[in-house]
DNA sequence: CAGGATCCCGCGGGATACTG
DNA sequence: CAGTATCCCGCGGGATCCTG
């Protein structure tokens, strides 16, 4: 029974594949806040580039977790909203134990 | 007020940073399951490198998150402990939204 | 068993310029 | 404003072999 077959991995691991790299978990901590529009990503991220950006909202698309509005603007899916719920984990944490 | 700057940044930001790269959070969860020596994260990592176990082993010590006793067995710490309610916000939301 | 040392590669991601 | 198109680079991370 390996851990990374076909079947039923460890739901952790699922999660990480959705949220483990460098803007994913921002990008969607500024939408569950309100949907934003690509510019104001922008500035809301600070450092982004352009690029990196149009790449993470089209992987987020792809995953379910983002929808584009008609209007321009970028909208967490029920799927993204339920991210909440780990932000407020974090949140949690990072005043619990950093700095 | 930047984002970026080195004052009060996004909690969220921190955490990320702290988590945001692709073994970091299995091998919390791995050893906040309990503590396990290097074969023993291997074995349950299943497809992870000698080296990148090693590295990361590094970091996560670094930055206090996990200890190595003196018996070989890594265990968190305090700090590394506290991601459990991270963990477990991602195991409610892997249940509710994912597969 | 617990790693260190090397070698190597892909891709995540930045910078910049251009387009509808 | 909302991207697309290139170019380029570092480093995250795998494979493999070696050591205490």
């Amino acid at each position: 029974m390996e851990h990374g077959d076909g079947k039923k991995v460890c739901p952790i691991r699922a999660v990480a594949e959705l949220l483990s790299d460098t803007w994913t978990m921002l990008i969607m901590r500024a939408l569950t806040e309100g949907p934003k529009r690509f510019c104001e990503l922008e500035a809301w991220l600070g450092n982004i580039s352009t690029r990196t950006l149009t790449l993470k909202l089209q992987t987020l698309t792809e995953k379910g977790l983002i929808e584009k509005r008609t209007d321009n603007y970028y909208t967490p899916t029920k799927k993204g909203s339920g991210l909440k719920i780990i932000e407020k984990a974090m949140l949690k944490y990072s005043d619990q134990y950093l700095n």
